[in-house]
DNA sequence: GGGGGAAGGACCA
DNA sequence: TTCCTGGTCCTTCCCCC
């Protein structure tokens, strides 16, 4: 009997071995919203489960958790039968793997630090009934009828709760008073208790607008103060700058911190102290899911194929964890067993992307889905230029009437940021997939220049002004290992000696009055050195756009290797081509002046201030306004 | 065998 | 009638050295 999830935040669903009385099915359907949760204890699981069950099953929505579930037993399947082939000897000898492992983390466990996570209790609720009063003591959610983003503890009492769908929470608690969210005012709450967060350590880490890790380690120092007394009274601030209540965990690392906030919410604190023994004592019992990064589904795999259900359990079962999960996930189960977790202060990262993604009513209609995509391209350029970020990956998510959900991405040879560019190569990836019924659409852009990928990757202007390099005859450059020359395809520098091109170490490459030398096309089958000059072609075709369209000098390799390349490069290279306008030669078809449509002279055009050419014509001889790519790429 | 890209999915607030 | 949004990380597959 298949187990739908029933919400993307999704807590403590436990199949109980597949004994659910046929009269009572909503048993069988373990939603997220029974689990144990703080304000939820009281509630009638049951009664909880049978409305959601009842209000759920049918729907569309419905019928692809029941598909997303069928996945997870299968997996669940080919893991228990992986398992089952396993010799003693092969878990032995993964015991020991697991055990060399477990050395190396002890060796990082680190309690000489005071970690504290400070969760604000029901966020959104408690600053809409701090701006309007009347609220307290009435249940209320912030969200709308689709989906409830959080809800305060009366209303909790009903059994609504955050990522539940308001229809849902509305049969639950017919009082439910619904508020819309307003993220201004979150974040001007949030900015000022981070003010406080900041004087107990002015380099905190911000998890969302209603949490963070604060290390207190010197607070206590300083102040001779106990952690426990340093929470009191960062709460008690917190509370009299802004009114809201907040939630603290103490412990030596931020894992068992996280869990910490959670054990005497709301406005309470948990401390675990800075010993061995106390972290193991704590972490033994501690059911598994309790551990940020642990979910429904790792949950359930854990306990139905290796019967885990507490974190000394993935101690005890570590041969079987090494021998089933990857190096990776083995590292970090057995470093929840051993209660160790993060504990020096990271370096902020960069973001890595950036989305807009849209839920509607249902739309097939082709126009329809181009007009959504249109409008997230817009939405989602406007906040690039505010973050000042240009992305190679654009990324376009689909979610069928069906609920099902498809990614469709692209990597260009160079960097994008523009409405227009957003489009051109998202309407690509959207015309690939229709015909389509739709109920959402989400546009991303990510692999932003900085990004580790682009470490090693400079521009054309910075690779320039290496300060060595132009004009000043013979210098020599440095290029990292991976280095790419020319954004608009992989190329790579290298010694002439150095056979297959990659560039492995980091060598030097040299120009020599001005002409780059030692340099080689990744690609290229021979694997020997190209000539430079179309290198340098290359580059001052980018650069100063000397060249016309007919007169595109591109290596012979990416005229039929790289044809995708250069199709990105054309767009591109056309729009800042004809950025000043364009020239036609007489009786030139596709575009039409303001006084008639065949082109007796030569004719000089303009693009409109979008970049784009606004009285073009199309095969039908209808006016259409094209892109200058779309323009050239049509004949 | 690993690097990069694409697709999917788990998880988080 | 109505099941979100924006982000990160990991895994798997594929292609290409
Ligand atoms: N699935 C979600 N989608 C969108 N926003 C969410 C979602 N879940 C939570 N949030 C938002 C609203 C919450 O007020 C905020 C903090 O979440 P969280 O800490 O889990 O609960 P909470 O602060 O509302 O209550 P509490 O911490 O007292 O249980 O994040």
């Amino acid at each position: 009997m298949p187990q739908p999830d029933h919400s993307p935040r999704s807590e403590g669903e436990v199949v109980r071995g597949g004994s659910t009385d046929p009269n009572q099915p909503w048993q069988a359907y373990h939603t997220v919203f029974t689990n144990a949760k703080a304000g939820m204890d009281g509630v009638d699981k049951e009664k909880v489960q049978r409305v959601v069950y009842e209000m759920s099953k049918g729907s569309k929505y419905f019928e692809n958790e029941k598909r997303r579930e069928a996945l997870v037993m299968q997996k669940i399947q080919h893991m228990k039968s992986q398992s089952a082939l396993l010799t003693d000897s092969d878990v032995k000898n993964h015991e020991k793997a697991a055990d060399i492992k477990i050395k190396n983390l002890e060796t990082q466990r680190d309690l000489s630090r005071i970690w504290m996570h400070v969760d604000l209790d029901a966020f959104y609720a408690a600053v809409e009934t701090l701006e309007n009063p009347t609220l307290a003591g009435k249940p209320m959610a912030v969200g709308g009828m689709s989906m409830i983003c959080t809800a305060n503890y009366e209303a909790r009492k009903f059994g609504v709760r955050a990522a539940m769908p308001g229809f849902i929470a509305c049969r639950l608690c017919p009082d439910l008073i619904f508020v819309s969210p307003n993220f201004e005012k979150y974040t001007s709450y949030s900015e000022k208790v981070r003010q406080v967060f900041h004087d107990y350590d002015p380099n905190f880490l911000a998890r969302s607008l209603d949490e963070a890790y604060l290390d207190i380690t010197d607070q206590c120092l300083s102040r001779n103060m106990s952690s426990e007394e340093v929470a009191e009274e960062l709460r008690r601030r917190v509370y009299d700058l802004t009114g809201l209540t907040c939630s603290a965990g103490v412990a030596p690392n931020r894992m068992i911190a996280k869990v910490c906030s959670d054990v005497n919410k709301p406005n309470g604190q948990f401390i675990v102290p800075n010993d061995r023994a106390a972290v193991m004592a704590f972490v033994s019992s501690l059911p598994i899911r309790k551990i940020g990064g642990i979910g429904k589904v790792t949950e359930r795999i854990l306990k139905e194929v290796l019967s885990v259900s507490v974190c000394e359990d993935l101690i005890d079962k570590r041969g079987l964890i090494s021998a089933l999960f990857s190096s990776i996930s083995t590292d970090f189960f057995l470093s929840v067993g051993l209660g160790i977790g993060g504990s020096t202060t990271p370096v902020e990262e960069p973001r890595k992307s950036l989305s807009c993604e849209r839920t509607f009513s249902e739309i097939s209609h082709e126009d329809g889905l181009f007009a959504k995509l249109e409008e997230l391209a817009d939405n989602l350029a406007r906040e690039l230029e505010s973050e000042e970020l240009q992305g190679r990956t654009i990324t376009l998510k689909l979610k069928t009437a069906t609920f099902e959900v498809r990614t469709r991405s692209l990597t260009l040879p160079f960097l994008v940021c523009r409405k227009e560019d957003l489009l051109i190569h998202a309407s690509k990836l959207l015309k690939a997939e229709l015909p389509l019924s739709l109920r959402l659409m989400g546009l991303r852009v990510s692999h932003f220049q900085g990004d580790s990928s682009f470490l090693n990757q400079r521009t054309l202007a910075e690779y320039f002004s290496v300060g060595n390099s132009a004009g000043s005859g013979s210098s020599e450059i440095s290029l990292a290992s991976g280095s790419s020359v020319v954004p608009s395809f992989t190329a790579e520098v290298s010694e002439l000696s150095q056979k297959n091109g990659k560039n492995t170490d980091g060598t030097n490459s040299k120009i020599r009055d001005g002409t780059l030398v030692d340099c080689f096309f990744q690609g290229t089958d021979s694997g020997s050195a190209l000539d430079c000059p179309p290198l340098l072609k290359e580059m001052r075709w980018i650069d100063d756009l000397q060249c016309s369209l007919c007169k595109l000098e591109i290596p012979s390799f990416l005229e039929t290797e790289r044809q995708e390349h250069v199709d990105f490069h054309f767009a591109e290279l056309l729009q800042r081509r004809y950025a000043d306008g364009f020239d036609l030669e007489a009786g030139s078809q596709g575009v039409e002046t303001q006084t008639r449509r065949h082109l007796s002279q030569p004719y000089k055009g303009t693009l409109s201030k979008r970049g784009h050419i606004d009285r073009a014509i199309d095969s039908k001889g209808k006016r259409k306004c094209l892109s200058i790519d779309a323009f050239f790429s049509k004949d």
